[in-house]
DNA sequence: ATAATATATTTGTACATACAACAATAGTCG
DNA sequence: CGACTATTGTTGTATGTACAAATATATTAT
């Protein structure tokens, strides 16, 4: 019984957790998908990425990455270059309006998240996250 | 920081064991969604449901049940009939088609909830699904 | 009864997800 | 060099998500 409870309540959880930001991202025009890319651009500190490293570091794996670029780079948050040593490979890097929205952004996406995370203590929350390890071991 | 992660790995655990069953349904043709409001119908117990009462139960409250509704009527797993009693609503009900598959597909769902269950001991994944219904609460 | 409002579903559009096929370039090995 | 394979990114298609507008019917109030 908890078994399936397990599974449908976790994907429920982070449903839940994907509207929160969702909705606190809407005022500024930008889906989660487009704002986690942003955020991994300037985690590059200025140095460009490949549509590959963004992937890798993407919540949903699958997702196409050149489409959700695509919508950045039209609103002018991202620019595109080809790299010079391997032509096959793109370098995408955060705009300085890109940084600027992110700064807008950040302090009500963090208040939004101590919101949430402030219905644990600091107990139950590391507790939490350690069971979360656990569970996503790819076997 | 553990706000943070709580919310970006809370996304990501959701992800995985939506893919993990996404993965399993695979061979049998139905998206997570499909499949999710078939179990629906079967927990009706042969009574006929709204489409309004489908999405009250789904996890994507805001998925369009209509159109995942038609793709189940294309494969004849549903029944689909104008309510006498009240003409704008529809009765949705669920073949012996749509039955007999969702027992084929049981035993390999429940394997795989099974599984990941079983990576938390019983006490850490009760006080798991705790701390979940302490994170829903919508304020 | 008529108008206003509420309910139930459908439709439209933009974006995202999931998977596969394709194209271009790079690296390897004969 | 030339064929083979791997890497990197783009494109196509079907499905799903998110929001809003439209349609049809029912209910309520005047």
């Amino acid at each position: 019984m908890s078994a399936r409870s397990l599974v449908v309540e976790s994907m429920r959880l982070g449903q839940f957790m994907s509207d929160e930001i969702s909705c606190a991202l809407y005022p500024y025009g930008l889906s989660i998908q487009q704002f986690n890319v942003l955020r991994i651009l300037r985690g590059c500190n200025g140095a460009p990425a490949s549509l590959q490293y963004i992937t890798s570091r993407m919540i949903h794996k699958t997702s196409n990455t050149t489409r959700i670029v695509d919508r950045l780079l039209e609103k002018k948050l991202v620019d595109r270059k080809p790299c010079l040593e391997n032509r096959r490979k793109i370098e995408i890097s955060i705009t300085s309006k890109g940084l600027s929205l992110l700064t807008t952004i950040d302090p009500v996406i963090d208040e939004k998240e101590n919101e949430v995370a402030n219905r644990l203590t600091n107990e139950e929350l590391s507790t939490l996250l350690d069971n979360y390890k656990k569970l996503l071991v790819t076997l």
